[in-house]
DNA sequence: CCTTATTTCGAACAGGTGTTCAAGTTAAGA
DNA sequence: TCTTAACTTGAACACCTGTTCGAAATAAGG
């Protein structure tokens, strides 16, 4: 995989406004267009046409297909991981750091600000594809994995007698519920009938992780 | 997508012995590419090249790709279906119904036939491919909607105040986590350091769960 | 204001993509 | 044994893929 540095490495001259706007453009529909079709699935081509550009300026933008896909990943991973470690500092400040509140802190951000702006919710859709496949493996240890390390320290303090690997595997099966609660409401629908509300939902993802996270 | 109908539809001579170990190479070829590299990622040269059989044949007990990925999918889910419902009706005879009992039914079976054959395993990534794609809803519907009913179902016996859809949430949640259990273990050893022994992960997950579904 | 780095643009390129097809081979069923 | 349905084979087809590139337009920095 192509390594990905800094957007601007080696730029002498600011970017103009119009140009941001531009690159702006392009991130967003890489990011509305591999969340609706994967990597493979999506083309180029496709890209250009949601953000109305010419397919150059997505090369010019992106550095190439798969350094796009890294970068709009790596876009809003930062935002997202700042929100969930500031969660996280308050509950430490105030001492109440529980399995469910630290789930809480890990999990709301991303539902809270999918909320606000439809993006996020498309970023969800990415972020599923980045963890289901062992291919981009590298991305989550980059963009994820530092703030999954904070948080599964913390469940190992409340845990002192589990194994880490034990506790590792608990954060996996977590994440994979959060995943899931933000991707797969088609199946739920399937099996459920009737939907519940967002905050419902919410609520019982952070109980039913939380009671698995309870020692034995 | 096109109509999945029986493979030998409109056949008037029963297919030769050779022809059917052809079959059977491309869809165990079909197996591991799609499973290595999802449906958009593969393509029907390298499933050729892995069944060692040339691109017409491919096409010709395939079907076409859309068609060949569908058929992949059903070859092995009337087994696993199979397998799931018979170990639910021992719990049923034997009176031992209870959330860790009903997971465990659920989910071992699968587990114990990646014990005996790598093509388990195979199967296990592509039917995760599946779960985690919107576009492959019709597929997930047909193969393992009745059955994930049945479970759902006795689950629902359990907890005779909780609303379905609750319940429908609280399965997706075990489902998914049992599918990162099968697909993450690279992500599993980079936040846990040492691995586990297959036995005691498979135990934790059940355990997981059945803490997730029990009455709050 | 100039100079020129940067951005915009889309045609062109080499190499894939799924699928078709016609000719030759095999073997089921009478 | 004979007929012919079924299978095998790979070349050919039309279209799509990511990427390149050079010329024109834009605007940052002096």
């Amino acid at each position: 995989m192509p390594a990905l540095q800094d957007i601007d490495a080696k730029r002498q001259r600011a970017p103009s406004q119009r140009a941001l706007a531009t690159r702006k453009r392009v991130f967003d529909a890489a990011e509305r267009v591999f969340a609706d079709r994967g990597f493979d699935g999506a083309t180029i081509r496709d890209i250009a046409a949601e953000a109305g550009e010419p397919v150059g300026t997505i090369h010019h933008h992106g550095g190439g297909k798969e350094v796009l896909f890294h970068r709009t990943v790596a876009r809003r991973a930062e935002p997202l991981s700042q929100a969930r470690r500031a969660a996280l500092e308050t509950l430490k400040r105030d001492g109440t750091v529980t399995a469910e509140t630290l789930l809480a802190a890990f999990f709301r951000p991303i539902f809270d600000l999918s909320r606000d702006d439809p993006r996020w919710r498309d970023y969800a859709r990415l972020v599923s594809f980045v963890s289901a496949d062992e291919r981009w493996r590298s991305i989550s240890a980059a963009c994820f994995d530092p703030t999954a390390e904070l948080f599964l320290t913390e469940l190992l303090a409340l845990r002192p007698t589990a194994h880490r690997a034990e506790v590792a595997e608990a954060f996996v099966f977590s994440v994979s519920a959060m995943l899931a609660l933000l991707t797969s409401q088609g199946r739920i629908a399937a099996l459920g009938g009737e939907m519940r509300a967002a905050d419902a939902q919410i609520d019982h993802l952070i109980r039913f992780c939380a009671a698995g996270l309870a020692p034995a």
